[in-house]
DNA sequence: AATTTTATTTGTATTTTTTATGTAATTAGG
DNA sequence: CCTAATTACATAAAAAATACAAATAAAATT
């Protein structure tokens, strides 16, 4: 492949801006860097890609590193290729999203070894970060800004099981605007793309609200059309 | 920086899918190889990116290589990595999308070494392509008629004075259905982004449309309010 | 047991946007 | 002057978005 080897030295890597939705907060995952550069930065969870690894599969990987887990929701962002981004030499980031759900069993746990710690931080409280690192978070954030109007992705932010008030916290959340709960309440349900499960929220000290999940056959069927939220 | 060099061979390259507006249909520019792998296919317009260049800047030198223009609209698109893309090694593609405004004096003149020629292709009658540039086309098709929607890029594609009916065939080629004039013309001046230059279009055999052109300025003032069309 | 607290649930009128459709006006060419 | 082709304007009907208030259910408190 000579003909294709650029003259310099340069790799590309993955960095994730995963979301989470815990407590009525929008939150991310960062990292505390162990190595330099950067060493004690908080920065987004990110690597190299491997050789027998496609771009996907990298991203997912880093996640599961990270968390454990994996079939978690991502997509592709953008791609950041400024000269000088990486002090060390010319890096090409491919920058994904994730969304999963918080609360519970769904523990991070920080395995590798260039991070420290991980946690989980409210969007709205982001300490300075690596890299350009900030703007790859913004671009992230201005994506699921866009894309939760028209596609169902509000729904990996929540549990299997979730009442018609956590939706619209989900939606007020990220969109950064206080919804009105009739018209939400009106307007989701006309989809018709949410199951009831004629069950009832439990362990709350009031008026307890029915449950509801993502009926995905039911969306699938919807075949592109377009939701506008 | 030892510690971020992968382990193996790998670059990262632009590919560019160049969309034009002529005589009513929807081109994009195609090159015909001059080298292996892939020699005599046609492909889309691509090439590593230099040591001192930004992805955008990449972009833009490629772009102004083949056709000699400068100041075009151009967006990131979507970044390919399958591992197996390219035949000769890891390569990992950014896609561009670029729009421009063809007829008259726009010529294609091919320069590089890579490319016998280059021509301009109607996209409903594309040859088979080389590597993985199908998926990448059908990525950026994606792309602008979703963005068409919102952001007001079927002006790139038109002369700069332009009638209501061209700016209506444009939408009608890229969403690939047909719509009601009077509707058309109605929504689009209700944006408020266009302005009446008080002029007719020449030299046509029958009445003689107004020519309009988009006011920058008055989008701008919009600020994001969205667009939907 | 009655009362208070808290959150869920439901309906309707109004406004705005989208869609559908009719018809007159303008220009070139025969 | 008449025809053909296209632009240009108006309005009604349908659908979607928005604004807005009161009753109900369950648990906690007194």
């Amino acid at each position: 492949m000579s003909e294709i080897l650029p003259k310099f030295n340069s790799t590309f890597s993955i960095d994730c801006v995963v979301f989470g939705f815990d407590g009525g907060e929008l939150k991310i995952l960062l990292i505390e860097r162990n190595e330099e550069p950067f060493k004690d930065w908080w920065a987004l969870p990110g690597n190299i890609v491997g050789e027998q690894e496609s771009l996907d599969q990298s991203a997912a990987r880093i996640l599961n590193e990270l968390t454990g887990l994996s079939n978690i929701y991502m997509e592709q962002c953008y791609t950041f290729g400024d000269v000088s981004r990486h002090p060390q030499g010319r890096v090409v980031s491919i920058a994904y999203y994730a969304l999963l759900r918080l609360g519970g069993d769904k523990a991070v746990k920080p395995i590798s070894t260039y991070a420290k710690k991980a946690n989980w931080i409210d969007v709205k409280d982001l300490p300075k970060l690596a890299f350009d690192h900030k703007e790859i978070f913004e671009t992230g954030l201005e994506k699921i800004k866009r894309r939760i109007k028209h596609q169902p992705i509000a729904f990996e932010l929540l549990p299997e099981k979730f009442t018609l008030t956590q939706l619209q916290n989900v939606y007020e959340v990220i969109l950064s605007k206080k919804l009105d709960k009739r018209n939400f309440r009106k307007k989701m349900l006309s989809f018709g793309v949410l199951k009831d499960l004629e069950e009832k929220q439990q362990g709350v000290s009031f008026r307890a609200a029915t449950l509801y999940k993502f009926d995905k056959k039911k969306y699938a069927k919807l075949f592109g059309k377009e939701i506008s939220f």
